[in-house]
DNA sequence: CGGTATCCTAGGGGATACTG
DNA sequence: CAGTATCCCCTAGGATACCG
């Protein structure tokens, strides 16, 4: 492996004020991810199926990561103020942007999971007597 | 194995037991994903060159860090038992290809990230009078 | 229905000190 | 140098209750 591009480096996340750095913390956020997941695969959600799709969620959660999503450009909140109101959500262009690389995460975990799997397998079993 | 049903294809992070929480759970971690692309970049760090290198991580965080990748065979760690120990870790080809996904990560944020400021900007003017 | 507001506790993670 | 061990703080985030 060449090392010789120490001095052209092309991540610069170790620094803080890098948008590398700010895009895990969005990203990087489990809920988050699954969000963007959950309306890439269903286009258009409500609230309520949102909660139910994305198991496990809290609806604290759910509002902070939508709120931070919507902050962000990346999803797109609509309200219809009809007697029991409700709202809908869905990728923004950007959001949807995203979804692809949100997509090439799930495909690598898809392919190399088991390898993950049998490495650890591995470890425990040399490293615990 | 999490069944695909034929209008709901690809996506199931949404149960715990999909790999694809669990790649969450790894590339998600803030420090995980800077050793990786530090990794990526260099091909091989001593200990304290990754210390210096992702600025901020504590010597705690970076060996855990460090163990929990290892153990996931994403990193490799080689051990040089001279007067004063020497430990370099690099990828393993397991690394490398999720490091491909961190990549596209990276640069999708670069792009994309001048959209996501002017979004909050004009969210935060919005939102707060 | 789609949120907000409050409380509260598990544990993530920093600082520090010690060891092989 | 490359860790391990300890203490300890702080906040992410779940549970619960209430509102438009």
């Amino acid at each position: 492996m060449p090392e010789t591009t120490a001095d052209a480096p092309a991540f610069n996340a170790f620094s803080a004020h890098c948008p590398s750095r700010r895009l895990l913390d969005t990203i990087g956020d489990k809920w988050a991810s699954l969000t963007i997941a959950a309306l890439g695969v269903h286009g258009e959600l409500r609230y309520s199926q949102l909660a139910s799709t994305i198991e496990g969620v809290s609806q604290k959660m759910l509002t902070q990561t939508l709120r931070n999503l919507e902050r962000d450009g990346i999803v797109d909140r609509r309200v219809t103020p009809t007697v029991p109101i409700r709202v809908d959500y869905s990728l923004t262009e950007l959001g949807r942007s995203l979804l692809a690389v949100v997509c090439a995460l799930k495909d690598w975990a898809e392919v190399h999971m088991p390898q993950v799997d049998a490495a650890r397998a591995a470890y425990d079993a040399a490293a615990r007597p």
